[in-house]
DNA sequence: TTCATATACGAAATCGTTTACGTCACTTTG
DNA sequence: CAAAGTGACGTAAACGATTTCGTATATGAA
């Protein structure tokens, strides 16, 4: 069933069923009725593309995922991050595009989404430290908000972001107020400004309590189970080792787990854990008392957050870039404890 | 820039130009390149809205994920198979539209999706016994491929699945070589159709062998690391604990680690674990020795296999329904070992 | 020379909407 | 009572591609 059928049947111009259908005023409230009643019962809805060609809209927003061709990791987050932001797009009639892209050749989906007018705008996932992608964007011209921030980028630009910082400040203070001096931080790869930002956080606190940052005590990787394992593994072998340890997901903190555990130590005695918790579906950190003592922001919650921020800017082209910056909870759990006597 | 814009500068009609990008073969080989050149230059890409109101196809293929609305879950392993359809699909000049919809509303977006004929095709995510999606489907026409099965569905309909009985068979066949009895089931919610045949598979073979199956080693669930850890706790606490574990997946596995390991039990000596791992970019399972005992099956490669079963169908819209059925590896790592005396 | 046949290109219809202008019959107003 | 305004609807031109017919020129065969 399309307009002209529609309208035919109802004995109507397709001006005015597609304005009845619409919302104009200039229809009467009787043949609004009418035709709406009409479309129901045929189950008619406007088809996206050519509602996209007439109006210059896409209706739809791209989300480009990039995916590291060395490793083909795909980020755990992403799942629960876009669970949020599909929530708000179908609330406002718009589609989600899905881009998988090999680092490499993200460039050309941007130049190419653009250039096929296939979205009205784009989110970008997993911003590193300088992202080009940002200086590219604004170039040709494509709203889009940032999910992240990117150290080193000048231009103004709209993001949705945790406080990463004061998140890794807090846990490392509540550390150390537990007595813990050798802390350690398994943090993502390095490049990724979140990463980045985690580690300048646990690194300020650490020297303004005048603890010297160990280079042996730092890691960063991609955040999988087992290298969170191996880098406490390798730490927990160290003939100073670490108290405590801090690190930047579930994941990351699991591998570290079972670690602590083969080295026939016990978390939250032996050796404290605080992680960062994005609350992802699948990894709920327990019930009432929380596994691990987290730093805690929902990236689904962020998701929904930036969807809306997009939106609104597509909708005034004119707004200037906005930036959110959520606060991260300090979840106490069962995995710290004051500082051994070693 | 836009097919009249370039027609114009090259002194070309749109349709010798359009002609020309496509391949056809009524144009010189003279003015195909200088057509070609003209629209690298110019980066012209065709307008995917309107290519697809001239064509009547979409070029897009749409993924419905259901999210419970109770528990707000989303399926950890759908990242990693959209990476693998992703691929296919962007290698075919297909787009990949995402509609994140509540368990409720499913039916409503299937529909939506064909009136507004914004995809040539859906995958369906997540089918449970006597799923009614495929009826539906079926009825309003939509070409689509089922990742998985649905148990009790009578008429054909094309999918791609792992063997998830033969995969749980060879798995309690192996605990059973090992000398253990007793053994537990961790699986996914009743209702869906893998925990059925997963279910199925590990009956089978227990009274294959004369056990008994018996209820209180069996739970299934949301797979979520808690009900791993909660599930295993219960059972170990039984009387007559069980010596030898199975379970759905790796993040199942990672609960039932932490219950095993907090009961003072060692893995693979008091307790023997297998696993299911669908090859997580973010989960992987340890290096050259597993640190899982696990039935193997790559996820990713399920979505590359599917999407291209999805567009093979597509382009033939006389094809047959096809299946394909993925085999499961059972690679042995740490977590198995003989049944202890108890 | 003439007619058929390729070869290379163009004019215009088409896909399904939206929307800028009309238009026409009734009020309302001075 | 004529002019102006308003309410409700229609005509037709976009939007940016593809595609169905043509058409003009060159080539070859009869």
């Amino acid at each position: 069933m399309n307009l002209k059928q529609l309208s035919l049947e109802l004995g109507l111009s397709q001006t005015t069923v597609s304005r009845a259908l619409n919302g104009f005023p200039e229809v009467s409230e009787a043949t609004r009725n009418r035709v709406q009643l009409a479309a129901d019962r045929h189950q008619y809805s406007p088809s996206t593309r050519a509602k996209g060609l007439a109006t210059g809209k896409a209706l739809a927003i791209g989300h480009v995922i990039p995916v590291s061709t060395k490793h083909e990791t795909m980020n755990p987050i992403f799942g629960d991050f876009i669970a949020g932001a599909g929530e708000t797009y179908s609330r406002n009639g718009y589609e989600m595009l899905l881009s998988i892209v090999d680092d490499q050749s993200e460039d050309d989906v941007y130049r190419a989404l653009k250039a096929r007018r296939s979205v009205d705008g784009v989110v970008v996932h997993g911003p590193r430290m300088d992202d080009p992608r940002i200086a590219l964007l604004n170039e040709i011209g494509l709203p889009f908000v940032v999910h992240g921030r990117a150290s080193g980028v000048t231009a103004p630009y709209s993001w949705v972001d945790v406080n990463n910082r004061r998140a890794f400040n807090r846990a490392a203070d509540f550390l150390i107020d537990l007595g813990h001096r050798r802390i350690g931080l398994i943090n993502g790869l390095e490049g990724m400004d979140f990463a980045h930002r985690r580690r300048n956080g646990y690194m300020d606190t650490l020297t303004a309590n005048g603890i010297a940052a160990d280079p042996a005590l730092m890691r960063s990787g991609e955040m999988t189970e087992e290298f969170g394992y191996t880098s406490t593994r390798d730490m927990l072998a160290l003939r100073d080792r670490p108290t405590a340890l801090m690190t930047s997901s579930m994941i990351l903190a699991m591998g570290t787990r079972r670690a602590i555990e083969e080295a026939g130590l016990t978390i939250g005695r032996d050796v404290s854990v605080i992680t960062h918790d994005d609350e992802l579906s699948y990894l709920r950190n327990g019930g009432d008392v929380p596994i691990f003592t987290a730093t805690r922001s929902s990236v689904r919650d962020a998701g929904r957050r930036l969807a809306e921020m997009l939106l609104a800017d597509i909708g005034n082209p004119f707004s200037q870039p906005q930036t959110e910056l959520l606060e991260a909870e300090l979840m106490v759990g069962q995995s710290t404890g004051p500082a051994p006597h070693l």
